[in-house]
DNA sequence: CAACATACCTTGACAGATGAGGTATCTATA
DNA sequence: TATAGATACCTCATCTGTCAAGGTATGTTG
């Protein structure tokens, strides 16, 4: 990974809730798409990844259900609630205004 | 403040590095430069600041000096290094990679 | 059958941010 | 001439997100 994980720091629930926004997944899932997305250049630590999911459960902005595979490891899937969806929207907003003033600051 | 801090986190370093480019100054007055500059949507805590002024000089990215008020409260300047310089650029770099990447997955 | 990929999970430790507290000086105002 | 507020510095304990390291179980491939 060539991009240190605190410059992404406190954008990993915006991450996933926007993920879960296209599709309900499951988390090693959400973690290949995240990492072909950027090619290969930014991928969430699995422990940071569950603790995400139990944030986001907790909060109510997500909710989990076991897929029904017959072969395989179990999948556990996340959806995004109608509170994530609102959140996502809240949090990607707070993102452009950081990004803005980042950008000014670094002039 | 409008916006949390986590979403600036890690970047603590690179926006003081980026004004000491500009100048020589001291921790008050960096401070509310970077709030004048956001609107005062943003400012640093005392606390954060002079904990990233500890860690920036003990990497050897700044150097610090009294000055010589004759009047008023003391005041410490602080003075970026040729490595900082390089490191300054070094994470401005950082920045732009890890924006490109956020921006791509909030898409 | 060994090695690897898939897929889930927990625990302890670390690092950056910060609330709350402190010291000292100068200035404006009542 | 008090006193409140601004300037200017600092420390410490705590919180939170990240992550290394460990674990379990199943399926696939050579």
């Amino acid at each position: 990974m060539s991009i240190t994980s605190d410059l992404i720091r406190g954008h990993t629930d915006t991450i996933i809730l926007a993920h879960l926004l296209e599709q309900d997944n499951y988390g090693y899932q959400i973690n290949k798409v995240i990492m072909e997305k950027t090619d290969n250049r930014y991928e969430l630590k699995e422990a940071t990844l569950y603790t995400a999911f139990r944030r986001l459960e907790q909060s109510g902005f997500i909710r989990t259900y076991w897929g029904d595979e017959t072969t395989g490891a179990r999948r556990r899937y996340y959806a995004i609630t109608e509170e994530g969806k609102a959140t996502y929207q809240k949090y990607k907003g707070e993102w452009e205004e950081a990004k803005g003033l980042i950008d000014k600051l670094l002039k």
